[in-house]
DNA sequence: TTCATTATTTGACCTAAGTCAAATTTCTTG
DNA sequence: CAAGAAATTTGACTTAGGTCAAATAATGAA
């Protein structure tokens, strides 16, 4: 699965001048401080921001526990896929862990761009068969591991992962709590 | 998001009527009877298979454990996502809960008609897209809902899927073992 | 540096759901 | 219809992980 994260960065480099100026055109760079939010609840996710460098992270709120659904580090698509898809309020915020700078593409040009350049259709179906196929890998993740297995996997997916972000941070995007994941630690 | 079904049902139905040839030309019908395997872990999934008529499931074993991941009804694509999509062999079964009859189309026809029909190639995108949103909600359901509340929100969506599917397979859909869904049905 | 704030750990206890085994109920099929 | 098989329920017990509260550790701003 992370060959096909190859392939669409293969298919992107291979594409005609014509269809990358327009991505080009399409899309603007920007700069968030470490604590911004990119994406709030309740808003549309009007835009896609290709995370240039730093850490972001997309979570939601379950009565008032913070739930986090995705980490970005660079060269990830960070969205609110259901809110930009359907162009709906979103449940989910996506905010800045670090510093970020961001290339940001906004939804309609690029939905424009799509009808007129069926290569950069080509390209949304890539990523959207991408992102649904992580998703199918972490559901199967938490039906199969425990979540000790869960934290031994990003530790060795992503060591630096424990160094940058907070164990609050982690132990929401593993699904259990912040004492949990100190146990597990303790225990390992 | 159901709204999103009906647009694309809505959009398969504005095709021109080429697309929807060639749609119909790499399509070809078939009949299962209750019990047979539509796809086995391991085969590589060459085909989507559109339910025409009955209830199929998908799912994998997990150390003996049977995981039911997606229930199909009338109108439902049934593919084994990353194995469609990357062309590897499946983890995950495909079976006909019942007599099924579907419509089959053959991946590599698919692929050659989306690069001469783009409409093909949108319409790839939005199942895509529909696929996601729902794993999302499955996993957003994990995350939020105790079993009980999921068992509620199915007998609430489709009622008739009690009537119709063994309590091992919803329970396994669920993401629970037997006896905990016996006991949510006592309760009740 | 130092004090205060934030992050992490530890302890004591609780709960949803799992497991294994046995009892019922409900289907099938001769 | 009856016997066996399959599906479902019930009981007794275990366990992974949660919760709440308190104790340490680590950071960072004055």
């Amino acid at each position: 699965m992370t060959s096909y994260l190859d392939k669409i960065n293969n298919y992107i480099k291979s594409l005609d001048n014509d269809t990358l100026t327009v991505l080009q055109n399409i899309s603007t760079d920007k700069k968030f401080k470490k604590g911004d939010l990119l994406l709030r609840q309740n808003e549309i996710c009007g835009k896609s921001y290709l995370i240039i460098t730093g850490i972001a992270r997309k979570y939601y709120l379950n009565d008032g526990k913070e739930i986090t659904t995705e980490l970005y580090f660079e060269n990830d698509l960070a969205v609110s896929f259901d809110s930009y898809t359907l162009q709906q309020p979103s449940r989910e915020f996506i905010e800045a862990l670090t510093d970020v700078s961001v290339s940001i593409t906004h939804y309609q040009a690029f939905q424009d761009a799509k009808t007129k350049y069926p290569k950069l259709l080509a390209l949304d179906l890539m990523l959207a068969e991408y992102y649904g196929m992580g998703l199918e890998n972490r559901l199967f993740q938490f039906h199969t591991m425990t979540a000790t297995d869960r934290y031994l996997e990003i530790l060795n997916k992503s060591p630096y992962i424990i160094q940058t972000i907070s164990l609050t941070i982690i132990a929401s995007y593993l699904g259990i709590s912040l004492e949990t994941l100190s146990r597990i630690r303790a225990k390992i």
